[in-house]
DNA sequence: TTATATTTCGAACGTTCGTTCGAATTTTAC
DNA sequence: GTAAAATTCGAACGAACGTTCGAAATATAA
């Protein structure tokens, strides 16, 4: 039973670079169905009309369907957060660094819209050790965004601790960002990727002072 | 093909009272578990386990399973959007309105959470008319805040015209409260029904004035 | 080339699913 | 009570699904 694994088991192989390059591109290929048309509605059949490879050849790279969303899931979440570190050693300030968690996340849902769509739409249907493992990646990306929220709320109240306003702030935002998926479009013009930079500035603006006080 | 209807076709009977009082209640139970389990895992024969109707008996209330998601839908939005006119009736003032429509919004997901979820969650797996129908719902809902912002603009700015910085920004308050559905626990002390006014609050008071203007 | 390990595949298994249909049962109206 | 209408049901259908398995093909290293 999977679900007794403290982490899950997943590989088949770690060595062979044919191997794991072939796996990203199932992977993605992968999202690419599970975003346009739903994790439930995608057969294994389909991925494997999609790709060039055979219905039992697609499970050499996965054990279970529910293993290949982890996966992607998992995947998605890694290179957030490892971009964000990227970006956030530059960045000086809690609102600076606040500004550049809100630009890394929605920069890179824009580029990798069907995996993140993914990652956003379905992977708390994952269940058992895949869950938990998304959950305390989720956990602990939101406990980076509250120390942020503390460190800015302290500059003018040095003594503030963790609180319940402080969650609910940083689960607002969190879902402000999450929800861009289903709407964003990348075919219309006025949502190009030059423009992602300036809705992530206008959501962080929102966020820190407000509707009122924003100024177009 | 249903799809092909401007309206979709959904009624068996209008009339009969005991018709409609056990549709209610096969939506209720149906959203219970769909809620809980999700549209796709949840099998026709789960229902008619749940309740007390044979899996053919199920079939008289709704044609499809795509229907009766659609039903849940459409019965949760138009009770939100029905209960918001109620609430906005006593309310003056931009600002008061959209505070009240988001307490609106977050004690009507509450209070149907698993509804809710499945609106939030499972609707935009809807497909052809019954899509369009929940999408044109949706915008309806979004004008209406939009509205509201723009009113709330105009108090600095006369001559403030519909634009992209204000839709952004009902898309991002949208999210925040839309988003909730993940995170909100009833069974959790800190999140008690008397304590979803404040979160209302409290989201309402970060919309319009931003984290570090609000005071806990 | 040969032996070994890696990768791919066709074919099939068992299960579950949404849906249908005609008959049986229950409710309603007179 | 009787006839008509509304409601429920058992049984079955065909289709689609995730997964498995042993054999075939291909790449790798000697």
């Amino acid at each position: 039973m999977v679900s007794d694994l403290i982490e899950p088991e997943t590989a088949v192989q770690e060595n062979s670079e044919r191997y794991s390059l072939k796996l990203r591109d199932i992977l993605e290929r992968a999202a690419s169905l599970f975003a346009r048309e739903g994790y439930h509605n995608t057969s294994i059949r389909d991925l494997s009309r999609d790709m060039d490879i055979s219905l039992a050849g697609l499970y050499y790279y996965f054990k279970t369907k529910e293993e290949l969303l982890f996966l992607i899931s998992k995947h998605s979440f890694d290179s957030v957060l490892s971009s964000l570190d990227e970006r956030l050693k530059d960045v000086r300030g809690p609102e600076q660094k606040l500004g550049a968690l809100v630009q890394n996340h929605l920069q890179y849902f824009v580029t990798h819209l069907d995996a993140m769509k993914v990652l956003a739409h379905e992977s708390d249907g994952l269940r058992g050790a895949y869950f938990d493992l998304i959950q305390k990646k989720k956990r602990s990306y939101l406990d980076r965004m509250e120390s942020l929220l503390l460190e800015i709320e302290r500059k003018s109240n040095p003594s503030a601790r963790r609180n319940d306003a402080v969650k609910v702030a940083a689960l607002s935002l969190f879902g402000m960002m999450n929800w861009t998926y289903t709407w964003y479009n990348p075919s219309k013009r006025e949502h190009s990727l030059a423009n992602v930079r300036r809705i992530a500035d206008r959501m962080t603006e929102l966020f820190l002072h407000g509707f009122v006080r924003t100024k177009k």
